[in-house]
DNA sequence: TAAGTACTTTATAATGATTCTAAAGTACTG
DNA sequence: CAGTACTTTAGAATCATTATAAAGTACTTA
């Protein structure tokens, strides 16, 4: 499905080079089944154990955040103190299992319709993000 | 409406001892005729503004946790680098306001019913909470 | 009311995620 | 191949938050 050529031409077209660590990074975070919710600290770890080649922590925060601009990855409103990532793109929400800390994907089609009754004069709706908290 | 009667009895009753501090950072929160959404750094603003006695930033995250376990405050999810807290502990949701940065309370009234049709077994519903991004 | 105790406040240090810096390395263009 | 602009990197800097431990204060009970 994913591979390294779709990995370059995918980073070329977007403007960004394709060095060998942008690479690593899309392996680790695309070549995978299920969504990916994450933190800096996640994927460096992954990163560390896949290869012998040590990516630097600076390179990881220039990456996911080039990643993000890019809209390959989108970041998620949680008040933690990292900051987490999800390479779910699309419009989606989440579960946050308050007991394990991890978040599931909703999709859009397991919610209701969301009716914002309320106008801001001079305001458009840039997008709706559902946070269910869920526990035991 | 509240003073400092009703603040002492409202600490005392929830086992908090009525400072003098407590006290000045309750009329901060609550002698207010609007919801307050704010960061630590905002309410120590305020604090320094308003009293000549200046009270420790570390008393000030004492006091703000303490209030929020008490349910006298509320944390709101959001990805930025402060934590935010709102002095509406009611059931209720947000706009942000991307261009300002600030926040805005959605009653609930103001928010259809909102469905959530998938169920994850074992768990229970704690809160379904919604960010309504806005912009220019 | 005094003494004891548990709770509070405080300044300061420690922590930890993130951002910055500036030098060395690499991809791409011509 | 040389030049330039983009990247990576280690390490330092920043900044919100949390921990520490000593001094202060509220409350209890005699």
């Amino acid at each position: 499905m994913n591979n390294k050529e779709n990995f370059i031409k995918k980073l070329r077209s977007s403007g960004l080079r394709p060095t060998k660590q942008r690479i690593e990074i899309c392996k680790a975070l695309y070549e995978r089944k299920k969504t990916f919710h994450f933190t800096i600290d996640d994927l460096n770890k992954i990163l560390r154990k896949k290869s012998k080649e040590k990516i630097s922590l600076a390179t990881i925060y220039n990456t996911v955040y080039a990643f993000k601009n890019k809209n390959y990855l989108k970041e998620i409103s949680l008040n933690t103190n990292k900051t987490y990532f999800d390479t779910n793109v699309s419009n989606h929400h989440h579960f946050l299992d308050e007991n394990s800390n991890r978040l599931i994907d909703l999709k859009n089609s397991d919610v209701g319709k969301v009716k914002i009754k309320r106008k801001i004069p001079g305001k458009k709706i840039k997008s709706i993000e559902i946070l269910v908290r869920i526990s035991d």
